[in-house]
DNA sequence: CTGAAAGCGCTAACAA
DNA sequence: TTGTTAGCGCTTTCAG
């Protein structure tokens, strides 16, 4: 039915050997060989079967990427990232999405997967590390995200703390004072993002008002807009700026102040994290802390090529990020909405003010 | 090394066929077999190496997904559904980014892939159609997308034209008259959705103001900002609503009219195209033409599997689509920016207004 | 520089 | 119901 690398063979008289080497580069080959085997394998309209050829190498030339939802706008630019890391090594990338069901985590965990790939890189949610750490599958593993891999596997993450209080110093910096922190989680402890924001405020020697901090249920933004609305409802005086967990959940919030008649930056700032590209074209503009997508994909997938090898210790390996600053706290030109002019962020008066760049590697 | 099927069969002490078996689920095998193997598999902590499977199987276990760019929200959640539709089937999902590179698009086309699959979902940007008629490799493939395929292989489609005409009438229903297209491709003759604008307006006995269309150089929110700024700058009177090609221009388009001093529905109502996530967290919230994307990834997979068996003739296959009401043209709650009440699409004055429905099958 | 042949790990036809 | 065994299509020693 289809051609085979011996039909190839047949057609130029020669061996499958020496097809086999013209098709996979090898140097010692006569020119003449070349083109002669190059001609048949046009003229039989020969594809390599790919499979054949991962179990003989004994590889799958691909990884999977495992995320909560694709349709996320922070997973979705990541993984354009991952695609483009995994194919300048030669890997193609199947995504599985988990949609946070735990056991859809735990399948990937124990290696039931629905094809053989070289290495994972996961996006856990629900799945606790003590889990992870329980692995029996020896597929070679990455972690990315906030949750704490117990190290037993290479994690790369941005340091959210130092981004969380970074961006809220970039709002101190403005002259704010009443700041507001949305989806910091009820307990408190585990939200890094918060600690952050408690660290940022303590260097100016202010203090966390509890009546301005609410958690939200999820990374959406029907849950800002809420959140923002409890806020506004309960502190007195109101807030003049407002951290929010994600750009998402900032969305939601500034919703909210708008229907409140609040207007965004003038009366409240606001911050938001991840950077989705609809921060850059929703009205206002979208100040955030944008995580260095590019850095992760790349040292996830430079971890994994890593662990090809062998089983070296797992490691914690710190991201970049940086505050990309715009007119939810810059205003348009300095004063919101005034002029109709195109901006993009290099012509804004405050520029980019830079995190700290942990370059992995 | 790993363990093998052979190694569970030694271990049970049965042969590797009913292994094979019990893994297989095959039905004939006494209780006590299956749960000897389980047990041995359970032991030697056997995982199936898939390629192996696939190649003696014949088939790959996989299809390929290919979009020009992952995060662009309307692929993103295209990528979702179709992951969610091949997982169904049986497959899991690879996808491979073409970011407008014609030269990738054609390797696509022309079996140059990188693993071996089942089947080729193709939402193609730069490749002409009579290139896609001339391709020689004989994988299964779906096109999806507005671009012709000149009847070569099955193709998804959302009637365009219809879907145009819908959003446009919607605007003249509600009374608006001078309205204007973001988008429409600069001949007027290729885009669909351009048709479906004159189609609305000459039904009405409108006649089209070239002055109040504008092409965009690309689907970016700063290319629909720089269109409408244009727009605004030439058309007097002012437009009083306008149709944007996508959500993504549209957004673009609603940064140009706030910079402009021009309220969002109450001066200039906004429709756009795709039904993208943002769109619902914006302020105002996004009037769209909402494409059935479940549907689309459904029958895309569906169509593969029918190919599976045997050369069927190419077929188009609809797609539906509806309008999503929200404020950018209905503002909130009749009356723009004045509740601070969280509204979802159903407690909308306007309700949903539904499109022709085209059920694929 | 090229050819012959032994696997890679699994499936499935054929036997028992 | 279970065992034997010949492939699936490619890579890769090992000879020549």
């Amino acid at each position: 039915m289809k051609p085979r690398l011996q039909d190839v063979a047949d057609r130029a008289g020669v061996s499958m050997k020496t097809v086999s080497n013209v098709i996979n580069g090898y140097v010692h080959v006569s020119e003449a060989m070349r083109t002669k085997v190059l001609a048949a394998i046009e003229e039989v309209g020969y594809r390599p079967n790919l499979s054949a050829r991962n179990l003989a190498r004994g590889r799958a030339g691909m990884i999977a990427l495992v995320v909560p939802q694709l349709d996320m706008p922070y997973f979705a630019s990541l993984s354009m990232h991952v695609l483009e890391a995994a194919d300048e090594q030669g890997w193609v990338v199947l995504i599985q999405q988990t949609r946070g069901d735990a056991e859809k985590e735990r399948a990937v965990l124990s290696g039931r997967f629905a094809q053989r790939v070289d290495g994972l890189v996961f996006s856990p949610e629900r799945v606790t590390a003590e889990e992870i750490g329980q692995r029996s599958d020896r597929t070679p593993l990455v972690l990315l995200g906030e949750r704490a891999s117990g190290g037993v596997a290479d994690h790369i993450v941005v340091d959210n703390v130092a981004a969380g209080k970074l961006a809220v110093s970039h709002l101190l910096d403005l002259g704010r004072r009443r700041i507001a922190m949305i989806g910091a989680e009820s307990g408190g402890t585990v939200n890094r993002r918060f600690d952050g924001y408690r660290t940022a405020l303590a260097e100016r020697g202010l203090e966390v008002d509890p009546r301005l901090v609410e958690p939200v249920s999820r990374n959406l933004g029907e849950a800002g807009e809420a959140a923002m609305n409890a806020v506004l409802a309960r502190a007195a005086p109101r807030p003049d700026a407002v951290f929010c967990v994600t750009d998402w959940v900032a969305l939601g919030a500034i919703r909210s102040l708008h229907l409140h008649g609040l207007r965004v930056p003038e009366d409240v700032a606001v911050v938001g994290f991840d950077d989705i590209p609809y921060g850059r074209a929703s009205t206002p503009t979208l100040t955030s802390i944008s995580p260095d997508r590019a850095a992760v994909a790349r040292a996830a997938v430079a971890s994994l090529a890593a662990q090809q090898e062998d089983g070296r210790e797992p490691r914690e390996i710190p991201a970049g990020f940086e505050l990309v600053v715009r007119e939810s706290t810059a205003g348009v030109g300095g004063a919101a909405f005034v002029a109709p002019a195109a901006l993009d962020d290099a012509t804004l008066p405050f520029g980019r003010a830079r995190g700290d760049h942990h370059h992995a590697r």
